[in-house]
RNA sequence: GGCCAGAUAGCUCAGUCGGUAGAGCAGGGGAUUGAAAAUCCCCGUGUCGGUGGUUCGAUUCCACCUCUGGCCA
């Protein structure tokens, strides 16, 4: 695990060098067909070097989720033990590593009628309205989730119009996971925030060299395509849509994809900061694949 | 060279009818249960360009200076 543009990539391929691993990625990103670029997807040659799991899965137009990870993390990793490899989880989406290892609740996928129709509301009624629904229905829930916050409140809202059933009802239901692996949590933390936001500069700007933006035209280009679209909300991906919208120049358009990337990096280590039974490598520590061999 | 408009937080700017100032963005911290690269919450002392003058008191009014735009020669 790891912030972005620290590492984790090399160091999964560094890793392979000693031991017989197949990685399995933990990306909300890499899982679409078609986001290479902008996602700093493995090259194809890498991924013929040490076998890859959980990229490409997916078409951009599709939504996927926490759970669906959960489902086919499982899978893989099961897969790969029968062949008698060690699985390695390389990613950023820290919602989907803890999801593995800690669960979710049952409450069932979203209904996507029922979501459009909450969608509908909050776009004409206003978003108070709808917190006030969840006041009343689930009052545990709205006290957790916060008034402004409409991903949190449409998900309660839909589940409980959906089943009948508060989302505080399914996550009493929740029970942890009996994984039938033993898990080693290791991430990469860079002590320094400037290195990190040095890398997250040339990264971004070695991305737009590589064709990042004819990349996302490409998508732009597909009618059934939108900027609502999780996979178009990605990093980078959001700021180039919009360049290409007209909506800004290519040097704010750089800038602006630059800063949500250091907001991701953030985010990513407010993730990590709690962790428990972490262990936590600098990014230029030359001895880090030999620490990690001995843990195995 | 003359005239005009600016100079306030890292950036873009607001404001103080004279009582030492506040938004957005950036940045930092936090939350995170089927959209998570998402969504949301909290955090604002800075010679108010410089030097004088008026005043009990000047970032605010006045003068000069410096710099930056624009217009005229």
């Amino acid at each position: 695990m790891g912030p972005t543009a620290s590492g984790k990539s090399d160091l999964a391929l560094a890793l392979a060098q000693h031991k017989s691993i197949e990685i399995v990625t933990v990306d909300s990103a890499q899982i679409y067909c078609g986001m290479d670029i902008g996602t700093a997807k493995p090259t194809l040659a890498e991924q013929a070097l040490v076998p890859h799991h959980l990229i490409d899965i997916l078409d951009p137009s599709q939504p996927y989720s926490a759970a669906q990870f959960c489902v086919d993390a499982l899978r893989c990793i099961e897969e790969i033990q029968q062949r008698g490899n060690l699985p390695v989880l390389v990613g950023g989406t820290m919602l989907y590593f803890h999801a593995l290892q800690h669960g979710l609740s049952p409450s069932p996928a979203s209904d996507p009628a029922v979501r459009a129709l909450i969608e509908e509301e909050m776009a004409s009624h206003g978003l108070s309205v709808l917190y006030a629904e969840l006041q009343r229905v689930d009052p545990e829930s709205a006290s957790r989730i916060k008034p402004t916050d409409p991903q949190r409140i449409q998900r309660a809202l839909t589940v409980f119009r959906s089943t009948g059933k508060t989302l505080t009802a399914w996550c009493d239901e929740q029970t942890p996971p009996n994984l039938p692996f033993k898990v080693i949590n290791i991430a990469i933390i860079p002590s320094e925030r400037e290195t990190l936001h040095r890398r997250i500069v040339l990264r971004f700007t070695k991305m737009l060299k590589k064709g990042f933006i004819e990349e996302v035209e490409q998508l732009y280009s597909r009618a059934e395509l939108h900027s609502g679209l999780p996979a178009m909300r990605a990093v980078g991906y959001r700021q180039v849509w919009d360049y290409l919208a007209g909506n800004t120049s290519l040097a704010v358009m750089q800038e602006l994809g630059i800063i949500a990337t250091r907001q991701l990096a953030k985010r990513q280590l407010t993730w990590l900061r709690s962790w428990r039974d972490l262990h936590r490598y600098e990014s230029d520590d030359s001895q880090l694949v030999q620490h990690i061999l001995k843990m195995l």
